[in-house]
DNA sequence: ATTTTTCCTACTAAGTTAATGGGAAAGATA
DNA sequence: TATCTTTCCCATTAACTTAGTAGGAAAAAT
């Protein structure tokens, strides 16, 4: 329904891994159980476990497992974009009509279309490739981006 | 899968859209068959007369049935942006899980997430809101879309 | 009347999302 | 060794969305 749709894979994600680093600005080995994640965002706890698999898959998490198991941050916060993390849990970032936006191809007056969606990635890569973990959890957003956040009306959903 | 989706429905719409501004440019009351659309731009018709239809009902379009029928623009092509056609097709232009970004809600380490997806949204009302019909016909963008575009990589997948 | 064209409702097949369930494997402790 | 804990992995599912298709009613022109 939505053109831009974060999935509750990428949300949950999200929650779970800023759970971590707040754990690993503790003490970076510090392991956590995806019960406790579960319970502090929560997040159904099966649903929980492939998230942290898919994360740990892309090299963004490690885990151990057993009794004193849990996982962790593999990386450091400040090395994990958001774009990182939407990646690896929910594919590339843009699609038209289920294709990649340079591979789609354009008729007549609908020639310079395809320049537009092109732009709406760049723009979205713009926001997620520039925003670590570390940021979020600090409060302390890229300047371009609180820029966005100053716009008139950005918190506001559209009349329209 | 993907978080930033343009629908079959948004691209055919557009699609469309601009077959209608070069029509209304060479004369703005001038009628333009479905079928028409529908071979030059290669879209299933009944597809295609549903979506014109939903353009019509938001005031995008309008249309006279009967022989010597068709549809043409209701506004002039520099009055309708993108974000209006894909608002009018698809609907808001963010969701997160299902919802307004700004009606979600986060504890502890998450707490300033929805700051993140506030800047998404805001990101993507920047490139949709300020692009016209009239820009895409003419291949003329605004500057700060085509600072997009000439970003290094921008036109590039990513290789992560 | 007849033809043309849009308008409207209903239906459908395939795919995706957001889960759930069961159990295997690995690690810790006694 | 036995037991407990926790992650890992596979299969299944209900609800929803997407991308259409089908059939015919309504309106306009000739």
């Amino acid at each position: 329904m939505q053109t831009v749709h974060i999935s509750a894979k990428a949300d949950y994600g999200m929650r779970a891994l800023l759970e971590l680093t707040a754990a690993y600005q503790d003490n970076p080995k510090q392991l956590v159980k995806g019960d406790v994640i579960s319970k502090a965002q929560d997040i159904p706890v099966k649903f929980l476990e492939g998230i942290l698999r898919q994360l740990r898959q892309s090299g963004i998490v490690a885990s151990q497992r057993g009794a004193e198991g849990g996982y962790r941050l593999d990386r450091s916060p400040a090395e994990v974009s958001i774009a990182d993390v939407v990646r690896a849990l929910d594919g590339p970032l843009a699609a038209v009509r289920g294709q990649r936006p340079e591979d789609v191809a354009y008729a007549g007056p609908s020639e310079h279309l395809k320049e537009v969606w092109i732009a709406v990635r760049a723009a979205m890569r713009d926001v997620l490739e520039h925003i670590t973990l570390a940021d979020v959890a600090a409060n302390n957003l890229p300047a371009p981006v609180t820029a966005l956040l100053d716009e008139p009306g950005a918190w506001q959903r559209r009349n329209s």
